[in-house]
RNA sequence: GGGCGUUUAGCUCAGUUGGCUAGAGCGCUGCCCUUACAAGGCAGAAGUCGAGGGUUCGAGUCCCCCAACGCCCA
């Protein structure tokens, strides 16, 4: 074995072993209980970014453990294909080559996003290897794969009968240069600074004017009333008279309506139905035509007069100028107001009235919410509960149709000569009202979340009922960022709920987002992030994989600092050599992959073995609630500071001695391989390859069963021995004696120490332990006391005995502020009649020890000749 | 405007039924190449747990209020 650890050498062979070795497929465990998660599907066409890296390492680990403790676990791998985001990168690459998609043609368009995504996907997958993702490559599923597809075509057609899939128009979000509608939840609202302009509109009897005020004056163009609130005095005589509409003379009504906001500019609001989905409710109520001007090229359009072709930030300025030369502004003031952006290129999204495919959400809610409620799926941590609720309640139905050629056509054609819809499994050849074959389909494709929605049931092969599916569904666990609550975990919920009857996952673990040092959210346009492939080039993969789990408290943001990985690096090459020294120099050598612990362990093998049992336990418990941060932050320090630290190095005095030798062997072998098992899903590679070195093995880690670790009783002296050992090296490094320094130590004790007390002394501290009479005067003497041991280092010829002074008195100061705040704990007497008999109890033994230790520690102050 | 979160050592963070003598990593200080590991060992310094109030025998932990920062929704 290398000095060192190699990670690259070690990660590239283990992953293609347990590929070819089936361990991926949940029928390596034929018996087991079926345990299923479905991975967020990446975009086909990303790359691995460090939230990816997060929200794997946490599923694997998850699975990896559930392998191990023999559960038929599916980790179902797949890709989304992204409609927008690789339809703008296949549109990026042609228009480096001068083309645009409509001098391709659909066909030929769609056919080159198919070998973009060919080559792309298989970079993704290679990445997640890299990983050590212990995906089922055998059953990969992409969005766009026939299965999945008709599974769409399905729920929409499904939701089409049942009247919940309707064609409307509507104001929806455009986003004028990805050329399509989104839905409500792909805008990202930003305030931004801006203007409130007040325009007079005089009334057309002569009567004066009244003044609205707007945020966006260019879409007075397309005004076609004034409204105020009903119950606003100010404006009760002017309800019904109409005003003339500057620059375009239409004469529109003043009307009265609910929704006007008092306080708002001057509480008279002029009303554009085809541009704001507000107005465009008041409209309805009072059917107020609806004028589109502005196009979906964000330009000023035909019904726009003089402005007709302009941009509409342009016309904005236009028209407010020609406004000013009419002199119909009274004001402008500044005012922030939020506006959306599209989340996708951050174009600035344009409500436009336009005819597109939606989904009513209201009674697919209900049960969805019943579903949280009720703990059929319960949200990790508890509190996103909350955030799903309270957007379950606020919904408003769903867009679905994109003006996209990438993607699930929507299913619906249209009769050319009677207006007849038909919506169907299979393509429609004639239309079933007028028989005519005259049929044009829909040219839009459905919302990528759409089919993402479908995820938990159709990877699993629904609408088929498949083996997979019965075997599967529903899935156990869900993990992913809080940042697709919406957008995904919510509609598989509705969607999952309504077509099959149970909820897709129980538990939903949430994580929080990977950000930079600086707390900022990692992202390629600021130049941020960390890519993880070149950390785990530099670091190794487990390295990645063990800062990441152990930063990721549930549901909190890791501030990604390059220097934990690499002290996760460190512990990998720690724990190479912890082994390394058990292989090599303590002759470890053939432990059994399970079971096999010592029938008659020495006093330390049993300490170890028992603290052992206690941390696996403790790990259980914790990684059961998905805590796999404290969780390893206490395997991490277990096997770091007991095994290596103390058990390592007392296996040496172990080894020298025959009687003891066997046990230790035996004990360092299963201790080393139970911790290799419990690290396993954490960091993968590496305990593979040391686990192979623990013995000549036929199986493989990934599928070695999970410890159970057998209890042990070990004697009681394990804690003086630590204490004294401690006691020695303070006093060692105080008095700056070489660790070459042999230390006499004179024991004083009741009963007879055991050998192997005295001798793990000896070494551990590099002392000569012997039992001897209390010295008599103590002073020259430095005491050390634990447990009943009482132990003196004679300060003559070691150091000089003033330099003892200040440390004891030191000693003395805190031991005396401790008995201060526990004397006055113990006077108070409420807390002695109240707090419970253990804690009481306990104080009062720790009043009586600090009073002895006090006793003892003046007196070799007085005898030292206090000054 | 509504909701959620954060505020603990120089830095970044743990701390889940209230009993803490408040922990970890990194950084810092001193000693040490001690039979694996200097990518290491031993020891050490370092905190009015954001402010205020309350409940309680006891509060970093529960309640109220305030402040700052962040996120989400409108």
């Amino acid at each position: 074995m290398n000095p060192t650890y190699q990670p690259d050498e070690v990660e590239a062979r283990w992953y293609q072993v347990w590929e070819e070795s089936g361990s991926f497929r949940p029928e390596v465990n034929p018996d087991g209980e079926p345990y299923c998660m479905v991975i967020p599907p990446p975009n086909v066409t990303g790359v691995l970014h460090m939230g990816h890296a997060l929200d794997h390492t946490i599923q694997d680990v998850i699975i990896r453990r559930k392998r191990m403790q023999g559960y038929a676990v599916l980790w179902l791998p797949g890709t989304d294909h992204a409609g927008i985001a690789t339809q703008n990168v296949v549109e990026r690459e042609l228009r480096n080559e001068g083309m645009t998609r409509h001098d391709l043609g659909r066909e030929a368009f769609v056919e080159q996003v198919w070998a973009w995504t060919a080559r792309s996907g298989k970079r993704i997958s290679t990445q997640m290897r890299r990983l050590g993702d212990s995906t089922d490559w055998s059953r990969e599923r992409f969005t766009f794969d026939e299965g999945l597809s008709t599974a769409v075509r399905k729920v929409f057609v499904d939701l089409y009968n049942e009247g919940l899939m309707y064609r409307a128009n509507r104001i929806i979000n455009w986003c004028p240069r990805c050329h399509t509608a989104l839905s409500d939840i792909e805008v990202e609202h930003e305030e931004v600074p801006g203007t409130l302009t007040y325009i007079r509109y005089p009334f057309t009897d002569g009567s004066g004017s009244i003044t609205v005020a707007t945020t966006r004056p260019e879409t007075m163009l397309g005004d076609t009333a004034v409204a105020v609130h009903p119950d606003d005095d100010r404006y009760t005589d002017m309800i019904g008279k109409t005003v003339m509409l500057p620059l375009m003379n239409r004469e529109i009504p003043v009307i009265a309506d609910d929704a006007v906001e008092f306080g708002f500019g001057t509480g008279a609001v002029k009303v554009t139905p085809a541009h704001d989905p507000l107005d465009f409710d008041i409209g309805q109520r009072h059917d107020l035509e609806s004028i589109i001007v502005i196009d979906t090229e964000a330009k000023i359009s035909h019904a726009g007069g003089e402005f007709a072709g302009m941009d509409r930030f342009e016309a904005r300025e236009a028209i407010v100028s020609r406004l000013k030369e009419i002199k119909a502004i009274d004001k402008i003031e500044d005012h922030s107001h939020s506006v959306g952006h599209c989340s996708r290129c951050r174009t600035v999204v344009e409500p436009l009235l336009s005819l597109q495919w939606f989904v009513e959400v209201e009674p697919l809610v209900g049960p969805a919410i019943d579903a949280v409620r009720n703990g059929e799926t319960r949200f990790i941590p508890q509190r996103w509960e909350k955030t799903y609720f309270h957007w379950m309640e606020n919904l408003r139905d769903w867009c679905v149709s994109r003006q996209l050629w990438w993607g699930h056509r929507i299913p619906a054609w249209y009769c050319n000569d009677c207006d007849e819809t038909i919506v169907s499994m299979t393509d429609a050849v004639s239309c079933p009202a007028c028989g005519s074959s005259n049929l044009t389909q829909d040219e839009d494709v459905l919302d990528t979340w759409f089919s993402s929605a479908l995820w938990p049931f159709s990877t699993l092969g629904w609408p088929e009922t498949t083996p997979d599916l019965t075997t599967f569904y529903p899935t156990n666990t869900l993990v992913t960022g809080f940042d697709i609550i919406f957008f995904w975990v919510a509609r598989m919920m509705k969607f999952g709920i309504h077509f099959t009857d149970q909820v897709p996952f129980a538990d939903v673990v949430i994580h929080g987002l990977v950000r930079d040092t600086d707390g900022v959210k990692m992202s390629k346009s600021l130049g941020n992030a960390l890519d993880p492939l070149e950390l785990i080039d530099e670091y190794g993969a487990d390295s990645v994989r063990l800062t990441l789990v152990e930063k990721a408290a549930p549901g909190h943001d890791i501030p990604l600092n390059i220097e934990w990985v690499d002290a996760s690096r460190r512990f990998g090459n720690k724990l190479w050599n912890a082994t390394r020294f058990a292989v090599e120099f303590m002759e470890v050598t053939d432990v059994p992959s399970e079971g096999g612990y010592p029938e008659q362990p020495g006093p330390e093998d049993a300490w170890i073995l028992s603290r052992l049992e206690e941390v696996a336990t403790e790990f259980d418990t914790l990684l059961d609630e998905y805590r796999l941060s404290d969780a390893y932050g206490l395997l991490h320090n277990f096997a770091w500071s007991e095994v290596f630290d103390w058990y390592l190095e007392m296996a040496k005095t172990l080894a020298a001695d025959d009687a003891t030798a066997p046990s230790m062997r035996i004990t360092l072998g299963v201790v080393l391989r139970d911790v290799l098992k419990l690290f396993h899903p954490a960091i993968p590679f590496i305990t593979e390859e040391l686990w192979s070195h623990l013995g000549d093995r036929s199986t493989l880690l990934i599928t070695a069963p999970w410890p159970q670790v057998p209890p042990h009783t070990y004697p009681p002296q394990i804690g003086s021995l630590q204490d004294i050992v401690a006691g020695v090296r303070q006093f060692r490094s105080q008095h700056q004696i070489s660790p070459r320094t042999v230390i006499p130590l004179t024991l004083v004790v009741d009963d007879e120490l055991p050998d192997w007390w005295v001798n793990q002394v000896a070494s551990l501290s590099n002392a000569s332990p012997h039992a001897g009479p209390r010295p008599d005067p103590l002073a020259g003497n430095t005491r050390l006391s634990a447990d009943g041991v009482e132990a003196f280092i004679p300060l003559d010829g070691l150091v000089d005995i003033e330099a003892e002074r200040p440390r004891l008195k030191k000693a003395i100061a805190e031991i005396e502020a401790n008995l201060v705040k526990a004397r006055s704990k113990l006077g108070n007497a409420s807390f002695v009649e109240r707090a419970p008999a253990d804690v009481v109890e306990a104080e009062r033994e720790r009043v009586e020890a600090m009073g002895i230790e006090l006793d003892k520690q003046h007196t070799l102050l007085a005898e030292l000749g206090d000054q």
